[in-house]
DNA sequence: GTCTATAGCCAGATAGAC
DNA sequence: GTCTATCTGGCTATAGAC
């Protein structure tokens, strides 16, 4: 009993680790470079034993993804404990959360054009379910911000959403972080500002 | 002297062709995904004829992005030409029309991790040259918005311009086109309005 | 479950005849 | 310059010993 919760408790960590290695390998340099043999070589182990945890290719990139989406909705749950915050402060909070994973290097990045890929996600359900919970918190502020006036109640809920999803894979971040003039911080304030206030001046 | 041209003529036409069916495919599956064959197969010729034309894949793509930044500059052109237009409508012009080629299905989607497409298009003066001029033009207007009071003179230019360039290539108006509720024209309002005024309420 | 070794496949690029 | 046929390398995935 102990035995088998031990080997179980290491078989986790090793995943973890793998999809540690993956997550980091997707964000420097996206599905179609990343190579199985590159991950193996990452985490430390063969490519062979790789494939005894996870069935292909993108069953790593899945699994990647469940893990951010996951530690999305733990961000997203320490928010809806705090009363003070309004529903745009939410939505800001999230979207810079995002916004710093991404300039850490840690947003797996996904072509939404790759077909065997899109196949291995929506049959997995243990992303489809987190996917769905993170839409449904984000609706869910959409809707109040629009109905506080906060957001502009003439955009659809949708296209608020997709636009703030689109935001956390946004290139501008990376290229204003890669001319080195500024920090993490004031980027991120920029990049916030900019979509939730837009170019124009007040 | 004639006969050349002629030939010439034909040869253009020819490339001509390649670089539509380059663009369509690009934009339809992006780079990675895109296959020389399909190419190939596409324009109606023998792979190895394409590489009588083009180098390499790589060159294949520098060559449709080469056509778009040429076609943005006629466009461009235009609206210097007509001096009623104030610089954010300039801005607001040349970026709507980034997006009715998106929505079109024609603006190629070219992967900013690629390392031999990066190499193959720092070292193409072509690209480079064009790339620079749109770039100097869209600067032009930015500063001078930002002189007029209409864009926030307290955002750096690069980041403007970085913004407006990634709105371009944002995969927000195709998914709200692939969910086929609105037109084509509604979709490039709303991304319009949510990129210079932002998603707030006035 | 880990490894080495390799199968199988696909895509970019080329050889050589016409 | 166009074609058919082929080469070549790299990548996903697996076989089989331990």
């Amino acid at each position: 009993m102990a035995k088998i919760s031990f080997r179980e408790q290491v078989l986790r960590v090793r995943e973890d680790a793998i999809i540690t290695s993956v997550n980091r390998l997707l964000a420097e340099k996206g599905f179609d470079s990343m190579t199985v043999d590159e991950v193996a070589a990452d985490v430390g182990i063969a490519k062979a034993s790789l494939y005894k945890h996870f069935a292909s290719k993108e069953a790593l990139a899945a699994a990647a993804m469940v893990r951010v989406l996951a530690r999305t909705l733990e961000h997203m749950n320490t928010l809806t404990g705090r009363p003070e915050l309004t529903p745009v402060q939410c939505l800001r909070s999230v979207t810079g959360w995002a916004l710093q994973l991404q300039l850490a290097g840690e947003m797996p990045a996904l072509p939404s054009q790759n077909s065997t890929l899109r196949a291995t996600l929506v049959s997995d359900t243990a992303y489809l379910d987190r996917l769905n919970e993170v839409s449904e918190q984000m609706g869910a502020w959409i809707v109040a911000a629009q109905a506080d006036g906060s957001i502009d109640d003439t955009l659809p809920p949708e296209l608020v959403l997709y636009t703030l999803f689109a935001r956390a894979c946004d290139p501008v971040p990376g290229v204003m972080q890669a001319s080195g003039q500024h920090t993490d911080e004031r980027i991120i304030e920029w990049v916030l500002q900019t979509c939730f206030n837009g170019l124009r001046k007040f």
